[in-house]
DNA sequence: TTGTATGCGTTATCAG
DNA sequence: CTGATAACGCATACAA
């Protein structure tokens, strides 16, 4: 219950002044033998830590790096996450996670946090701006988005090639002899999904299926929304052979629908997904789904940061990973 | 891109001190209204943020609370989250997050972050002590557990009366007239899942059913370990007619290895959960358990910590909540 | 090789 | 009512 050691105390312990303690830290070569080991000792007995606070507001920099999250329930967050640890670590940062629930308040605290020199970077799970009102935008941190772009900015991204993803999904499906494929999920707002879409689009030109055979139905890329598209498709004339969903979430909600009906997946219905989330392996049939390579995603990411905060006239760029299909039960 | 006004820059621009400038943010009646305005005008100008880690360092205490988690993914974690946050935010705190992926050294590190003084007090998820070794605990810094007590500690703990709950499983399952209760997902490790377990030994003590007729099965908690227990199960003479799963996770499990084998639920098997994660709704049939209040403890854990974060003295304590039963179509 | 002194941005104490 | 100034814990330029 002591306060923590400073490192005065250490020096006071080894008897040289504080300097000699913070270069027997840092520069150990630079320091005679004999002091550096009596320091060391000091160190031990007082179990002294660098207070890195102090460390940062000295430097004017940390060694944390922040991740803003809207939805840490987000499945496909924590395996990206991980990523993202893993290589922050392997360079001698931390991470922090900043849960924003989608307020803007609260992201504009986090983002105070950073600016204050708490963190040296920021990672954005979310699809848009951190920020209230889009002031202050000239003093925003190096930053890097994953998964999702930042509408309308110049930060930089590291994510799925959405387009060539949605474009293999819908192949798929054509390959499997289906032509009439429903889009399930359209959305206005985010980037990732448009994309998606595109690839849709495209596969469907290439098969020259003309553009009223193809149905398309908005979502919000909930479990739910994927239910009700299908009651919204029952009451059509004529039913897709095929739903390509937007994502995972959205596939199990049409997956749902169609059972719930009496439909036997995938004999009478074909459904495909995106994400490959955890959940996609036990719903029934499996899901069939391209594969987000979160991992790999959060490991550049990083290592893009990185490359911002040594030298900050890196241009921002745009790192698409191409995604794998994974074929399991959900598509004949 | 140019650097955070500082508290000088706006002194200078404002013609006062910096003195009078502090003054005038945290004592307003302090200083003459005119001098006010002029310090408020220069704020706005210059866009002045105090900086928190200046501000941290010199009043040794910072408004940031820390959370550790092992695993982000655990979907109890979300809803007490948002408990936390919001009530820490109500008191003028923010909620930062550390994963530690169970790891001793990562935990260590986030530790040094709150002892450093980069937040003011930790909020454990995880059923162990944070360190590697049971070194410096003395120094341990004001903590509250949730959701998992910490064994064998003298840390406070908020969370669900988890031994009522077992009972009040077990019972609705004895109500139904179950006789055979078997208990899925026993645990040497996690105090919670014991608690639960004692709980069931007690309905099971009260209905007098000898402990000859009980069987009880280890795991882990995960969906895998409850398929594997029926696995187990059916390899055996007799078999339960009722399984009491130590969590949802266990009781998916379970509920996917009977209906793997064709049974069908809850008319040949009756199967209870505990912790009501949101995919309980969406499993077939859907699952009665018990359900986790979950902002509930979000927000006496954060009213904990408060308090003895004003009141060191403060003895620990250990807060139940009574989980209430909710009834769904898994047991008849 | 080591020590002294300065500053990072704040808040708080003490005079004026 | 306001202003100088010390201190929080550390890293580093400069002096010795």
């Amino acid at each position: 219950m002591t306060n923590p050691a400073t490192i005065e105390d250490v020096a006071r312990l080894a008897e040289v002044s504080i300097a000699t303690v913070s270069r027997a830290i840092h520069y150990p070569e630079k320091v005679a033998k004999s002091t550096r080991q009596r320091v060391n000792q000091a160190i031990a007995i007082t179990g002294y830590t660098t207070n890195a606070m102090a460390r940062s507001l000295r430097m004017g920099r940390s060694n944390m790096i922040l991740v803003l999250a809207p939805d840490i329930s987000d499945p496909n967050f924590s395996s990206i996450l991980i990523g993202l640890e893993n290589e922050a670590r392997a360079n001698g940062y931390g991470v922090l996670i900043g849960h924003t629930q989608n307020d803007a308040e609260r992201a504009l605290e986090y983002l105070k946090f950073v600016s204050s020199g708490q963190a040296a970077g920021l990672v954005l799970f979310t699809g848009h701006q951190p920020f209230g009102h889009e002031a202050s935008v000239e003093r925003l941190p190096p930053a890097v988005a994953v998964f999702e772009p930042v509408f309308n900015s110049s930060i930089s991204f590291v994510g799925v090639d959405d387009q060539a993803g949605g474009r293999k999904a819908a192949e798929h499906l054509l390959a499997a002899g289906h032509r009439h494929i429903a889009f399930i999920g359209d959305s206005k707002t985010r980037l990732a999904y448009q994309r998606r879409r595109q690839g849709y689009e495209a596969a469907m030109d290439a098969a020259r299926i003309p553009p009223q055979q193809r149905t398309v139905l908005a979502g919000d890329g909930s479990i739910e929304s994927g239910r009700l598209c299908v009651e919204q498709l029952f009451m059509r004339d004529t039913l897709p052979t095929a739903f390509m969903c937007v994502n995972d979430a959205t596939a199990i909600g049409v997956l749902n629908g169609l059972t719930a009906r009496g439909y036997d997946i995938p004999r009478e219905f074909s459904v495909i997904g995106f994400d490959d989330i955890p959940q996609a392996t036990y719903v029934k049939p499996a899901l069939t789904t391209i594969r987000q390579p979160r991992s790999t995603i959060g490991k550049k990411a990083i290592s893009l940061l990185l490359t911002s905060l040594e030298d900050s006239q890196t241009p921002p760029q745009e790192v698409l990973i191409l995604p794998d299909l994974i074929v399991r039960g959900s598509v004949s």
